[in-house]
DNA sequence: GTAATTACTTGTAATTTGCAAGTAATTTTA
DNA sequence: TAAAATTACTTGCAAATTACAAGTAATTAC
């Protein structure tokens, strides 16, 4: 784990680890629609290239923020799932979320909010919930 | 204002106009700092090269997340301040400081942690504080 | 045993970034 | 008031990163 941090500011501490173009992107698959292999997250709307995809997960295996193990069932898939520094990411991806639908739609009127209003009016409760769920799934998975 | 948005997902969408390396270090500047003036931001920790620095103020101008004025005393000054939608980007940064201080700062001991905690035991509070704040100073400088 | 799937790697072109230098319009200093 | 410094840039070029196309290895399905 190189030491290639900008500065001592927390703000780029955390951008120099998931700020990239790509990263969030990753994470906002696994944490809001549950994607977990390779194959998943190639399939995105955003379609990401391959090779792009595999040096970042790789790179967030490297630093903690994912898992990989092989699939029980399917000897040729590998399963990426959140850590807990992976899930507290989940209230970022929500004020993007929330900052996206104020500031973004008048620019991009095609972009989706279905669902967005339900998650906003209770942010604080639906985040706690999400977790706990996600949480809730990493340990009966560490379990099996 | 070309539309090359990845996908209509508001996260994506978000880190399309916000989420490369530099942008929202410019921001943490405006928001944290209070920094406004070129020279302000070119100076910061991060190191930030003059040319990258110029055409990310341009890019936030033309977004609308921050406005470029000249300064009233010093006419080779220029003073960019953050709109409306800039300031709503102060819950991102705060998550991203939060999310720094539990899972960053074991890889980076040297991170600057001063203030933190204060900052994060009231979160709502201090945002919608700094908020008022921040909205005030752009209210005083529009009327003088 | 042939075809398809998954998770990659490799190569190359295009784009973005980093760094050094230079410029234009002031403003400050001597 | 002439020279030096400051601010906000632009330009050029090398280095790094990304995008796109293609190929590969290890299974698994038919």
């Amino acid at each position: 784990m190189k030491d290639s941090f900008r500065s001592n500011c927390p703000v780029s501490c955390a951008l120099d680890l998931v700020g990239d173009k790509w990263t969030l992107v990753i994470i906002r698959d696994m944490l809001m629609f549950g994607k977990e292999t390779f194959k998943d997250f190639s399939e995105s709307g955003e379609q990401i290239a391959t090779n792009i995809l595999s040096s970042r997960l790789k790179m967030l295996e490297e630093r903690k923020i994912i898992t990989k193990h092989k699939s029980p069932s399917n000897k040729r898939v590998n399963i990426y799932r959140l850590t807990e520094k992976g899930i507290e990411l989940l209230p970022v991806i929500i004020e993007l979320v929330q900052w996206s639908k104020n500031n973004v739609l008048e620019f991009h009127p095609s972009m989706n909010v279905n669902g967005i209003e339900a998650l906003l009016t209770n942010k604080e409760q639906v985040i706690e919930n999400m977790q706990i769920s996600l949480r809730n799934k990493l340990r009966d998975s560490a379990i099996s």
